[in-house]
DNA sequence: TCGATAGTTCAATAAACATTGAACATAGGA
DNA sequence: TCCTATGTTCAATGTTTATTGAACTATCGA
């Protein structure tokens, strides 16, 4: 099966997503990042796109991040002409792990700074 | 500073304690099968020794993961003559990070089969 | 059709990680 | 005092992981 960069990748169902994956996933603060904003966003649109994440590491390190986060199961990735937007799969979280996604971001809100939770584009647009 | 094997390992502060360090040991099976049965004696007695813990890996390499679950403050170790007892640090976790224990326990409970979380032993004994 | 933009894929690298067995340390009991 | 049981530490091994830059693919708009 040949996999183009034009389609939609691979996700889990939501019977396929396994624990251990996705606390791996949410160790990495990187991941963490970009979970966390994904889920400050929510609240607005549900959805960011690749490009948002810029400051937080270079756009191939990001790609790797990505597939890490959509293969866990955590998040979405749908493609738009040439932007792929994503979102968190808070349902299917929620359906197998309840509570679980809540706990972690508000765990990591409680230590934003610590954690440098948002990228520098981020900070300074805060201001 | 040397370090005996006679004397209590160091642990962490409860301020110490760092998230992604916790959601990392958390993320290996046999970790997580080690707090999993901590938290199941809980009700009993609250603490277990290494050797209970047999059926999940080799001495030594139970060993390693034991470093890696006190150095991220997730559990405590008391010597006791040639015995070494663990108990979870429930009420430090708490405290940093509320909710987020029980979450990975009761979702992990859910996967209790999948994640084969109990030790051979203890499935016998379970008979 | 050309160029710019948005991302992915690949190969290479270095660091971190899990696992093993052998050697060691410690305490308790015969 | 010696033997045994309980764990730890160390060195070696192979695997996985994160990160980088360069090459590539695909889409959109001028």
């Amino acid at each position: 099966m040949i996999r183009t960069m034009s389609r939609t990748p691979l996700h889990p169902t939501r019977e396929q997503i396994e624990l251990p994956m996705v606390l791996d996933c949410l160790s990495d603060p990187i991941r963490l990042a970009i979970v966390y904003q994904l889920a400050q966003q929510e609240r607005v649109s549900s959805e960011l796109c690749c490009g948002d994440f810029n400051g937080l590491a270079g756009k191939s390190n990001l790609a790797y991040h990505f597939a890490k986060l959509r293969e866990c199961g955590l998040m979405l990735t749908r493609v738009a002409g040439t932007n792929r937007f994503m979102r968190l799969r808070r349902e299917d979280m929620e359906a197998r792990f309840p509570g679980l996604l809540d706990a972690v971001l508000s765990s990591a809100a409680k230590d934003a700074d610590r954690l440098q939770l948002l990228s520098e584009c981020e900070v300074v647009k805060a201001d």
